[in-house]
DNA sequence: ACCTGAACACCGTTCAAGT
DNA sequence: ACCTGAACACCGTTCAAGT
């Protein structure tokens, strides 16, 4: 078998690191694991470097994630804004951008705050949302803040899809709520996800209530 | 000027310290500064005691964040279920909820996947919502579901909210993205804010949109 | 420029000792 | 039961030394 490469002090002769090498390594340890083993330690030994070599290519651990946020936007699907009416193509985007984030919430204070200057593929998924709903008729004034709506909805659905189970369960506190246990009990018995219904339901209320503000807006409806 | 207590080694005559106090205490802490400086040291020494000590009356710093958490959550107004419609308290509950953990969107992985068990108030507060929309007359299948997803924009809301102003600004990127560009310098140049304007405008959406679905699944329309 | 290895300033948490 | 003080097993980050 190879030895390890066992390096000695000084620089190498071709650099072993790269952005692209650590956010590859960091994105396989949050697959095999979870983000409780993302530290700067396990990384290194992943990528088979001393801790503090990885501080010659990115400026913190939040740099890290953010390369990974990057590297996931990449994979969105936002094909549907090619060709699809603009109500459908924005509930295709959101179910693919809910369904990643629900394996990396713990991406989700940071891609939510981060600037797009950041983060070019996260950058070019919103221009290729943005010029869809632009593309379709939608009111350009409305086109940014349709994105906002959408995403803090995919945010707050992908932390409700990876809550435990018992999360309505009342426990020994149910006689303090007595309306709230009884319905959260019948929506536990039946069968399917119900985060994933209860996703579905936002997000189809959503859009049709954007479609009726942006009807209201123009002249002509914006649905045929 | 009182000398501080300096407790000897043992057990005091009065115990020092309650979960009600560490709370409180905990709460001033995240007021004053902000969430980076709540730690178990920061806690114990603004409470006077060892650090230690926190830990014969709460089990881990995420216990202390759950009971901050708790108490934010019994501030949130849902007195709208009382007596307005359902759709305009639901809306007053939605501001006040954003309102409330925009300043505290470190709160925000917790309190989405924590078991209400672990949560009185918070359980009381679903607890007036839900009686609330059941008593208007909505659907008790799909009770929870709204509530969930309007919790959902609410957390997604609060992130952006506490976002940078430059959140959407390109920078040197901008020839990616042309459309999101100008779009996004024009939400710029607009008074007043972005954030506050989008999460209203997805607020009125969604909420127009559940009206039309309840409306729809029961026999008379839900709205006058 | 880009690596190693040691060191720094923290963290949350545990636990024996004390009353 | 409820405190103190010491100790543990980490963290992310810095930096001099080496090539």
């Amino acid at each position: 078998m190879p030895t390890p490469p066992r390096r000695g002090r000084g620089r190498p002769a071709a650099p072993v690191l790269s952005r692209e090498r650590i956010a590859e390594a960091a994105i396989g340890l949050v697959e095999e694991k979870d983000y409780r083993h993302l530290t700067m330690s396990s990384l290194s030994k992943r990528l088979g470097v001393s801790t503090s070599a990885l501080y010659n290519h990115v400026a913190s651990k939040r740099d890290v994630m953010v390369l990974i946020q990057d590297r996931l936007n990449a994979e969105i699907d936002c094909s549907g804004f090619d060709a699809a009416p603009w109500d459908e193509a924005l509930r295709l985007w959101a179910r693919s951008y809910r369904r990643c984030y629900i394996r990396h919430t713990a991406l989700i204070p940071i891609m939510a705050v981060l600037p797009v200057a950041d983060s070019p593929e996260t950058l070019q998924m919103y221009e290729r949302v943005a010029h869809g709903l632009e593309q379709a008729g939608l009111d350009g004034a409305a086109v940014v803040d349709v994105i906002v709506g959408v995403e803090a909805l995919v945010f707050g659905a992908a932390y409700d899809a990876s809550a435990p189970a018992d999360i309505f369960d009342p426990g020994s506190l149910a006689e303090l709520a007595p309306t709230f246990t009884r319905l959260a009990a019948a929506r536990a018995e039946e069968p399917g996800d119900s985060a994933e219904r209860a996703f579905e339901r936002a997000l189809e209320a959503l859009i049709r209530g954007l479609d009726d503000q942006l009807s209201a807006e123009v002249t002509g409806p914006v649905r045929a």
